[in-house]
DNA sequence: AGAAGAACGAACTAACCAGTACGTTCTTCC
DNA sequence: GGAAGAACGTACTGGTTAGTTCGTTCTTCT
């Protein structure tokens, strides 16, 4: 599924050895997302598998690589979600709505997904610029979005001074920060964001926040 | 000026002390931040001090008493600044708007500090829980959100079903990613959101976002 | 069946790194 | 001026951890 993985297949290996890379890369999600790319220990991901050791470094080489394998799989995941949206028939309101709660349900529901970008951020995103895949991929999201705005803009109900990349920025800053920051959070102020009976309500607040955003004029009461 | 410094400032340190310690805090700070805990070196840290890592564990005693320190002395900083906003004689909307911008541009202003609350989460606040200061001290940013959205509430321009913590979050949120995200988003979209010259537009769409989503009315075009 | 190579395992190594032992030099106060 | 303790420096250690060595066992194909 991810290209690491066709690598080694096409040069005849078994099934098996697909199922003990998808294990490997399955624990090494959780051990890198858990602890970071530095403080999580190769040897606690070999534990964790029904492999050992030598096998990570049989298919991955090297603790950085694995990582970088890692990274390739869950954003191959995202991409899979965007593309799932089907746009075309929601007037721009719905439509923005819908991509926001998308985004929102996925991030609430791959949480590793989320830490693992944080953690790729706190290393300047060194290893994901090493992705041609990743980058080719992702920027095409934006795209979808654009065309929603666009028609927006044109029936007259959205304002036109915001792009898609704003746009796109504040879903994922809203759906992001759920995941990202809930453990500083619920320390602070004692509030699980992931709380199953705060999910309907925030959902819906996403939604609000970027259509009422998007049909605000410029001039908004309370601008200085 | 932060608790670890005054313990051995009033059991008769020097002011020269008191510098070494501040020298060695600034540069854990920014250990910490560009590295994560466990990839912070102890040894970078101290052969960037004009001191030796004997002094390290002289005055902090352990690299996870050290971090704590650093911790706590960068969320003394966010509290000043929100305690900087006067609010009482702006509008409920104005007032909103201001201690949104108030906060884009600390974070933006303070990138070590929303780097050191990423790695927190990452180890899922197991350092912060451990600083009874911190948690005290910075529930009380709430208390003056609730009194605006209350008035905001009471003159009827604000919704009434979002409360404090939810807007705290909404302008987290967009504040963080800014500098959490900047790599990542940078890396896909070769958009650098810290660009200066982006900085007038989004400290806008922060209050823009607020504001629009809190006079809002509860069934807004494109609810589903 | 048996050869070739893929898949696998246990035990090892070299480097690295948090923390320390042990000593010296300042500062303060009488 | 000298005693007491704070402030400092060098050189080390012990545990940890990424990566390896050298071997065995499966799988596949003819």
């Amino acid at each position: 599924m991810v290209g690491e993985l066709r690598e080694v297949q096409d040069s005849g290996s078994t099934a098996r050895a697909v199922r003990t890379m998808e294990d490997i890369l399955d624990v090494a999600t959780a051990e890198f997302a858990a602890n970071g790319y530095a403080g999580a220990r190769v040897d606690e991901i070999a534990a964790r598998t029904r492999t050992t050791k030598r096998m990570i470094y049989y298919y991955f080489t090297s603790k950085e690589r694995l990582y970088l394998s890692v990274l390739e799989r869950v954003y191959a995941q995202i991409r899979d979600v965007e593309r799932g949206v089907r746009i075309e028939e929601l007037s721009p309101c719905e439509a923005l709505r819908k991509l926001a709660e998308a985004t929102y349900d996925h991030h609430t529901t791959h949480q590793e997904f989320i830490q693992l970008v944080s953690i790729e951020n706190i290393h300047r995103a060194e290893h994901l610029r090493q992705s041609p895949t990743i980058l080719r991929e992702n920027v095409t999201a934006i795209t979808v979005l654009e065309g929603v705005i666009e028609r927006g803009v044109r029936e007259g109900v959205f304002r036109s001074d915001i792009d898609a990349l704003d746009v796109h920025m504040i879903i994922s800053a809203f759906a992001c920060f759920h995941v990202a920051n809930r453990h500083t959070f619920a320390a602070i102020f004692d509030r699980d964001l992931l709380n199953p009976a705060l999910q309907d309500s925030h959902r819906r607040l996403i939604g609000d926040m970027v259509v009422a955003t998007l049909t605000a004029q410029d001039g908004n009461p309370g601008s200085s």
